[in-house]
DNA sequence: GCCGTTTTCGGCCCGACTGTTTTCAGTCG
């Protein structure tokens, strides 16, 4: 079992107890749990294995998690479960995705109407039945019923990149409006998280109904959900929401610590806040005297971080996972950033399924500011991409050597190949010809849907090859879209150590693979990992600063990437001649 | 359900907005 799925079931735990209005506290303390497990490093299954007591030292499991852990890794459920199933009928927990509904509602609805599912919930609707609920109304009744369509949908989050074009946009919207002093996004957008919910807008404005107007009028807004005093909410067209704020300008500081969040940072924050008698929200830092509170601070982020002599964390760090204790231990790591990169190892032209020639890869990647690129086209079982038999990728190593005569100084083009691991095992080339590169990616594109032994078997297999440098893409998840395919990342993260192959953290927004939570666990076994751009053009280069950003929200520095070396630096990191 | 330089019991972050109320509960972030 795996932590995702023990996780999984630690989650679904909280979703039905607080069906059943348990104690929030108790709620809590589950989904805190599957958090952490979610994102530890360690296999629990196998923690489990060597020494049960372990569990409890883990933040946030005490003796009772503990040991319905370990009977969820032995059984494969947990008799708590079972029973909470019983009484729940899970298809309920579909009301809880309708905006508006949450659990006290969700339940008046079954308990009172009988409904388990959206489609009896739209009937009742429609026929009235939900108006005369206690607590409820007609115009929650209309609420619910235009609710139901985005259900749907509700779990749908916008790719980092996306959400970027949008934050552009209104950026761009808001760039005139007058009296606006300030203006800045909030939220998981700006902790750079893979995938963005909502957006968060932060303004500090002189006049606050212009500030609002002007989101009510911006092209994409479908309609205003909500509208207060200091607070708005919008929808687009497209179904994401958009909340602005309007903040005085002493509180814009905790305003915009407030709503970067994480939620799970915040709790913190505030929790460490209290112990000092300070008290934190979103309009400042406040001393608690008796009855009497006094402002302390809230201008900057700064300011506000300060009142409890902490730095100012990245807004990648934001998640409560190691960054308090890196405070505590002096100073927050030294991020990554874009303009450490030195080249880029992965990318196609249009020999295979790309658009550029070599040269054209070459010109845009030096104009970019780096010194060295691997052209690495697809092998010839990617036939749909017209892939590289041995004879046409030694044919493009020769052209390329040609071209390479041509670059400025400082610059070179490496002959790489993206070559696939064959669904039965092994490459797609001779070793022979893999011999004569510079660099080999090994990837897989077929059979994802093979068994979990199998890809295994096949991925250690490719690792083990002694002319691979590094896997690209390790898992193959596709954001929204697919799920990593079945793999013992922790067998296949060993191999690689063991081997001293890189593993990469593939920039393409839809990718970001590996995830941060697996980005951490390679830095801890202490495996270099390369952020490549995997273009298919000259401006799929641009895509790098979303793996830059994926690499930073997993803490890692300059020394952890590998491609932040010179050439001659990376060749020896993979015992290159 | 977790946790402890106040504590092994009694806390657990905090406020805005809406709708249904007539002083507040529920939801959301």
């Amino acid at each position: 079992m795996t932590n995702a799925q023990i996780a999984d079931a630690l989650d679904l735990i909280a979703d039905l107890l607080e069906f059943q209005a348990a104690n929030p506290f108790r709620v809590r303390a589950y989904r805190n749990s599957a958090r952490t497990i979610r994102d530890y490093s360690e296999s629990l299954a196998s923690v489990v294995a060597m020494d049960k007591r372990k569990l409890t030292e883990i933040e946030g499991i005490g003796d009772d998690l503990a040991l319905k852990i370990v009977t969820l890794v032995e059984t494969g459920d947990v008799p708590m479960l079972a029973e909470l199933k019983s009484q729940v009928p899970q298809s309920v927990l579909a009301l809880l995705r309708i905006p508006g509904v949450g659990p006290k509602k969700a339940a008046a609805l079954h308990k009172q109407l009988g409904i388990v599912s959206l489609d009896q919930l739209q009937a009742a609707c429609e026929e009235h039945k939900v108006r005369d609920l206690k607590g409820f109304g007609e115009k929650t009744e209309q609420l619910i019923l235009a609710g139901i369509g985005l259900a749907a949908t509700a779990s749908l989050r916008m790719l980092w990149a996306e959400a970027d074009a949008l934050a552009q946009s209104l950026r761009e919207h808001f760039r005139d409006c007058p009296g606006v002093q300030q203006f800045e996004f909030g939220g998981s957008y700006r902790r750079g998280k893979e995938t963005v919910g909502d957006l968060d807008i932060l303004i500090v404005a002189a006049d606050e109904t212009a500030a609002m107007d002007r989101l009510a009028g911006f092209e994409q807004t479908s309609d205003v959900i909500a509208r207060g005093d200091t607070k708005m909410s919008i929808r687009t067209h497209a179904g994401f929401q958009v909340d602005l704020r309007v903040v005085p300008q002493e509180s814009f500081g905790a305003a915009l610590q407030y709503f970067t969040g994480s939620k799970e940072h915040n709790v913190i924050v505030r929790g460490r806040a209290k112990a000092r008698g300070l008290k934190i929200n979103e309009w400042g830092v406040f001393k608690i005297d008796g009855e009497k509170e006094t402002y302390v601070a809230g201008t900057t982020e700064a300011d506000v971080y300060a009142t409890l002599d902490l730095p100012v964390f990245p807004p990648e760090l934001r998640e409560a996972r190691k960054e308090f204790e890196w405070a505590e231990q002096g100073g927050m790591p030294d991020l990554i950033t874009v303009e450490d990169i030195r080249g880029d190892l992965h990318m196609h032209t249009h020999a295979t399924d790309g658009t550029a020639s070599i040269a054209e890869m070459a010109a845009a990647a030096y104009a970019r500011g780096l010194a060295y690129i691997a052209i690495t086209d697809h092998s010839q079982r990617v036939s749909m991409a017209n892939g590289l038999t041995p004879a046409r990728a030694l044919e493009q190593w020769q052209e390329i050597d040609r071209i390479n005569k041509d670059q400025p100084p400082g610059f070179r083009i490496l002959k790489g190949i993206e070559c696939d691991i064959l669904e039965k095992g092994g490459m797609d080339l001779p070793d022979d010809v893999l011999a004569q590169a510079d660099w080999v990616i090994a990837s897989l594109h077929y059979g994802q849907k093979q068994p979990r032994a199998q890809i295994t078997e096949r991925m250690l297999g490719a690792i083990a090859n002694p002319y691979v440098c590094q896997i690209a893409h390790p898992t193959g998840r596709l954001l929204n879209r697919r799920e990593a395919y079945e793999i013992d990342l922790d067998l296949v993260l060993a191999a690689a150590k063991e081997h001293g192959k890189l593993v990469e953290l593939n920039a393409n927004p839809m990718r970001l693979d590996l995830s941060d939570v697996n980005l951490i666990k390679a830095k801890q076994l202490g495996i270099p990992v390369v952020i490549n751009t995997d273009a298919h053009s000259t401006d799929g280069l641009n895509v790098l600063r979303y793996g830059i950003l994926q690499a930073r929200r997993a803490g890692l520095t300059k020394a952890d990437i590998a491609n932040t070396r010179t050439w001659p630096q990376m060749k020896k990191l993979v015992g290159k001649k």
